[in-house]
DNA sequence: CCAATTTGTAAATATCCCGAACAAATCACC
DNA sequence: GGTGATTTGTTCGGGATATTTACAAATTGG
């Protein structure tokens, strides 16, 4: 069933202790520390000493000012391991090498090769290379990445099930191929699902257990958060609220294949019903939005949007119990979006729900796959189960300061 | 933060391996252990040699028939501990006394005091004093219960926040109350919430980490789980889909108050409707489903419910990719209705989520009281964390067997 | 400069787990 | 019916880890 504990059994434990420690607090003593988990003061300052041996620690600075022997403060290295963060998007490869505090060290955006899966994989090899050359990182310092996608990924084997935009990449075992060509474990995530881990970690959702991200853009997807754990579904396709029953006629055709509501409120939705309403011909959502002040079709066609929107956000908070719905995305985003639902939000829920727009907009999906492949190493560098809580990140620097 | 792990620090790991893995298959012996835990033969007999030691297993058995020595094998023992299952609704107060295997050795149903809070606290203890002494069982040996009951239930405390139906429930804090007067510690939780935990544990959904149960009654709500855990929202909320914006205006001023897809289709709702279209006056929902096949009103009812229950099927699938939907309730579990649901799934999914109905009807919240309560007999009791983890229940015999 | 306090280390002890050797039980096969 | 192979379960010694107690070192306040 699992892997034996072959020696370390309960070292790990300890070790897992002290350095959730330092998670939380980015500078701590090893008193402190002894006082907060319970542990022998000993047995922290082994633990402190394989770990600085090891070079994933190091003394950080001195408390002094209160009575008694001024104690020495360790805090976690940044450097001790890298990580790529990847958001492989239709049209642009946006691609980062991170420290484990999250701090980029380089960066690199490139548009998506239009040659197929393995292009695209040949693509992130040539990437990764430049970006450990320009920041002048060793390969052997690289510990893991994480990508984001758009489709469907099955939380079972990690492989992407369903890829739009990008062909041959559902056909391709692309974990296993990043894997050969780049010599690390690249896990695959759905983007909307990164984008949610990214705003819980340095976005405006970062204190909330339970939260939603809901992205508007060409499509519509949401990513979820319940107590502090990222909820995937059986298949891997929760929050694909683009099948949502709202906005349209859950049994027309063309919402059983793209969905009913982001057959509704999807860009393609937006400039269509812009132009029922009598609306200028070769218009984009852009110039919908430009024309709000101005043109009555505009005005209504945002309207309408927000309304429908709305009723989304009621449905998913009725189901969640969100304590925050967060809208990214490059329609989502918008403060006039906001304002509309904010208003209409008051009008149908006794206790309207938080909602926020996206702090790190198009970045979201980056900095959650940063995020999300900081946890990793951390779990695999520190023996922590899946089962050991949620995600195990530094705290953001305001977070620290605060 | 956590308490110290003042001396059995690895031991308790132990034991948990050894007690999950009696969990799993009933009755195992010590050879069979080492193996699948990687733990050695005496860890595990010492483990057991304590276990036996303070009577939560003993042997159970033999095994012969391959070659080698026999093999002792050790089971949990059901009569360790026992537990109280209470499904508390606004007429019935529902109390069951159950073994650590989920066997119910008592039970009894009385209508629920009408004299408030105080009153069904005292009624409670009266009843578990009269099942334990039906089933002979010591008031040492019960060491836990988890009560049902409608409404929001906080995560943080407890404590229930909004309690329909039964008045100064919600004033009176009903935890410590009964602390005190049971001596043991009753879990509160919503009762909705248990039916889902029942059938994940004893029902339809047994094998499914992510799943939702839809309970369509005199109100309507639903449970979830995912990933093998309840989700339970930033205040006790989630589920509480009688507020999806479905089947009514969502602006409407009745919906905001009782929600939107309740006043649709909740019995109220269906009367309501059923009147509107010239049903006989003075029907009930059981009335309206008895005339299905004999009156256009009622059939007409019957098939507009159906196609809104399928509309919030739809949305709670596309927001939570359940693997499989359990219907409950005195409305939801009709046959009657599924089979319309089905249909009109087929026609606005392209891969229809399965459906399935309550195998456990009414008793569900109450057996999912009962598991609940195991369930945290065994964490106490062997030490582990929250994060250890889903459920930790006996497989049901059916489980056993096959 | 001394007392109080806190930090950090050292030594001794207890706990727990593992590996190997070994006794016991059982089956297969001759 | 006997013998060998196989599996179970125990005993024993060793190693790793954590805890307790004691103590040295450093710092503040008077």
């Amino acid at each position: 069933m699992q892997d034996a504990p072959s020696s370390p059994v309960a070292r790990q434990q300890s070790v897992r202790l002290v350095v959730e420690r330092l998670l939380r607090d980015r500078s701590v003593s090893r008193a402190e520390i002894a006082r907060s988990t319970g542990l022998s003061k000993q047995t922290i300052s082994e633990v402190m000493r394989d770990l600085e041996r090891d070079g994933w620690v190091h003394e950080d600075g001195q408390i002094q000012g209160s009575v008694g022997r001024s104690a020495v403060t360790y805090a976690l290295r940044p450097d001790a391991a890298f990580v790529l963060g990847i958001d492989l998007g239709g049209t642009k490869l946006h691609i980062a090498l991170a420290d484990l505090h999250g701090e980029i060290v380089a960066e690199s955006i490139e548009p998506t090769s239009g040659d197929g899966g393995a292009a695209v994989v040949a693509q992130i090899e040539r990437m990764k290379d430049a970006l450990l050359q320009h920041a002048s990182v060793s390969a052997q310092r690289l510990r893991g990445g994480v990508m984001g996608s758009p489709g469907m990924v099955d939380p079972a084997s990690g492989s992407i099930v369903i890829a739009p935009n990008i062909p041959g990449l559902d056909s391709l075992d692309v974990r296993a191929a990043l894997r050969e060509r780049l010599g690390i474990d690249i896990t695959i995530e759905n983007d909307v699902n990164l984008a949610a881990i990214g705003e819980h970690w340095r976005g405006n959702s970062r204190r909330a257990r339970s939260f939603a991200f809901i992205a508007v853009g060409t499509g519509i997807g949401m990513g979820i958060f319940s107590d502090g754990y990222l909820v995937r579904g059986a298949r891997g396709a929760a929050g694909e609220i683009a099948y949502l029953p709202l906005g349209g006629d859950p049994y027309d055709a063309r919402g059983l294949r793209f969905g009913t509501l982001e057959t509704a409120i999807g860009s393609a939705g937006i400039v269509e019903r812009y132009l029922g309403l009598g609306g200028s011909p070769g218009s984009t959502v852009r110039d919908v939005f430009d024309r709000l002040e101005i043109e009555e079709a505009a005005r209504i066609t945002i309207d309408e949007i927000s309304r429908i929107l709305t009723t989304a956000i009621l449905a998913v908070h009725s189901i969640l119990d969100s304590e925050i719905i967060i809208l990214g995305g490059s329609i989502g985003a918008r403060p006039e979006l906001k304002l509309r639902i904010d208003e209409h939000l008051g009008r149908c829920m006794r206790e309207p729900v938080r909602i926020e727009l996206s702090a790190l907009g198009n970045r979201a999906t980056l900095i959650g796959a940063i995020g999300s492949a900081i946890d990793l190493v951390h779990r695999s560098q520190f023996g922590i189960g899946r089962d050991a809580g949620p995600l195990a990140l530094p705290a953001a620097a305001a977070d620290v300061a605060a």
